[in-house]
DNA sequence: ATAATATATGAATAGCCAATCATATTTATA
DNA sequence: TATAAATATGATTGGCTATTCATATATTAT
């Protein structure tokens, strides 16, 4: 495991927004408008994220007039779709944890 | 998806270091010595990571004299080889990807 | 009881990055 | 061509966190 790649994917996948966004996408193509209304992120911020999954080669795009809508790369879009899973099941599972400190987890979580 | 949840397993898992002693203990038991000479980390940092790998339930431990012997949790071992395959994927991904500006890349990266 | 080994804890710091703000660019329309 | 709408870019900043260092605790052996 090479940790350039591993670095890499996960810093376009690990983040909140970006990761909200790419599951906006795994449902359907999408502008920035869209976006922006669908995620609650502000508009320039919304740029700067799709310039980050546009270099990592989570998403393409096309343009359509004024628009520049965007497509969730397939593979990309499996992947998300498997950590959402992922993430679910972890819900129950660190709720079920005996050892988990409570306090040190909703501080980390912040 | 909630995002307290969402951060929480990015957090423990996105760590390149964190991630290290997850594959590693993917194929063993560990105890704290064997992990700093597999991984390289050295010893308080390897028992930090630790730490926050316990408090998210992601390892358990038991006690065998001096040594404290760390197991992955079963479905973060899953978890762990999924994203490995992944990343491998992504490696010719991101590589393959016309729009990708390696400078960017690079940059990020570091 | 003292030394040695294994591991954990606490505090401090330096680097990274998401969000914000201001502004630029592109395209369409009046 | 002037205006509006959609999107992108650049610079700044505040907050977070991995690492490091120093030290503490626990366990075993002499």
């Amino acid at each position: 495991m090479d940790k350039l790649e591993f670095k890499a994917f996960f810093y376009a996948i690990g983040d909140y927004s970006r990761f909200s966004i790419l599951s906006s996408l795994a449902k359907r193509d999408l502008n920035v408008s869209e976006i922006v209304v669908i995620t609650g992120i502000e508009q320039s911020n919304v740029s700067h994220h799709m310039h980050c999954l546009l270099n990592c080669g989570f998403v393409n795009v096309r343009k359509e007039g004024k628009e520049r809508i965007y497509a969730i790369n397939a593979m990309v879009k499996q992947t998300v779709n498997n950590i959402m899973n992922h993430i679910d099941a972890y819900k129950k599972q660190i709720i079920s944890c005996d050892i988990a400190d409570k306090e040190y987890i909703s501080k980390m979580i912040r």
